[in-house]
DNA sequence: GTCTATAAGTAGATAGAC
DNA sequence: GTCTATCTACTTATAGAC
């Protein structure tokens, strides 16, 4: 890690940067961060190593700039759902978990969680970033549904870190089954998406609201 | 990928294997699958790289003798919680997500997910097997808890899959989660194991009751 | 900014003596 | 079974011309 995090050193990242991180976050993807060589990257950019070098000080400086990439739009989205006014807090709550399950088996960020685990170890910077430019926003915005909807009456009062914990254990290891066992060709029916979805939000929703849920 | 699965092609494993396998699977947990390499677990086991070489054929192989290692020990746990005559389904449901949070934070077969995740791109064949070997039998066990509990009418019914969702899901993200930020001096006010664990459980058994649950 | 060429090092894996 | 010595391929990263 040479520069500052995640090479956005510059107010205005170049349109030649951000090529680079789009390419890169698809051959990351799909061949995990060890396997995914400056070689590979710069071919698949149609450049020379010596040019990505000159935009991205190290390996690990491209890959923090490709999973800080995808923050914005994860983000916004969720932001969007918090912002409506015509919404209950419980409709809320149902919209972000049913986009939440979306961005995570869909978004890169999302799709990213493995492999941020992978390059942790070796660089923990990598993992501080993630952790407070994403998981603490993420955090806060649900929460931000969690007090509305305790204020209204809507919920019952709920440990906080427990809500989270429930809310999000779930939907991030999907995420991660289905990018580990994506070679699978019957992953659908071993993970099925829509359906657990469907359970996971019912039950949080009747958790929160105190009453007995059907199973 | 060279012999059968994890090198355990001997129907007795030699004491030298178990050593090395010991010794590599602390390294693994340490710096990763790529960032562990032949030499440094040859110089881990106090041997050379040609003698490790001799009894693993490959690195993937050693490393899923790793993985295929700890099956045994965390089965047997599950095991014996599901086997008790003298303990309620219910009882069984608990004690037994008590022992899968204690697992899957201090085993290193539960450690080893995001290690799994990272290898599972480049060898498909190591994610079949864990999910076949650990994973199938690991909802076996729980199956069998819920379907035991839905025969006496502790439970009422739930779709299986969202049950199996609901369980390990908060627990396998809890367990990542802390390999990832494992830097992380504040680890425990972060993620806390025991008020999650706690939260969790209380959270399953009313769902499964039916009853309305307390925040 | 982009290139050619190459440094400097490490990876996984093997041959063959003992 | 264990060793010494070595091979090939590939890695991240850089120097310097244009």
């Amino acid at each position: 890690m040479h520069g500052s995090i995640a090479g956005m050193e510059d107010s205005k990242t170049t349109d030649r940067k951000i090529e680079i991180i789009e390419a890169t976050t698809e051959l990351f993807l799909e061949n995990g961060f060890s396997g995914t060589s400056m070689s590979a990257v710069a071919k698949a950019c149609g450049i020379t190593k010596a040019t990505l070098y000159h935009h991205f000080p190290g390996k690990d400086d491209l890959f923090a700039a490709c999973v800080t990439n995808g923050y914005a739009a994860a983000q916004d989205d969720l932001k969007c759902v918090v912002a409506r006014k015509d919404l209950s807090a419980t409709e809320k709550l149902d919209q972000a978990m049913q986009r939440l399950y979306e961005s995570s088996v869909s978004s890169p960020v999302g799709r990213m969680s493995p492999l941020i685990a992978e390059v942790s170890r070796t660089f923990p910077t990598v993992a501080r970033a993630f952790h407070q430019d994403y998981i603490v926003p993420q955090r806060a915005l649900s929460g931000q549904i969690l007090d509305e909807g305790q204020q209204k009456g809507e919920f019952q009062e709920v440990d906080r870190d427990l809500f989270f914990h429930l809310v999000f254990g779930p939907i991030v290891t999907l995420s991660l089954s289905r990018e580990m066992f994506a070679t699978f060709d019957d992953l659908d029916r071993h993970f099925p998406l829509a359906q657990l979805n469907d359970g996971h939000r019912a039950m949080i929703l009747s958790w929160l609201q105190g009453t007995a849920p059907q199973g």
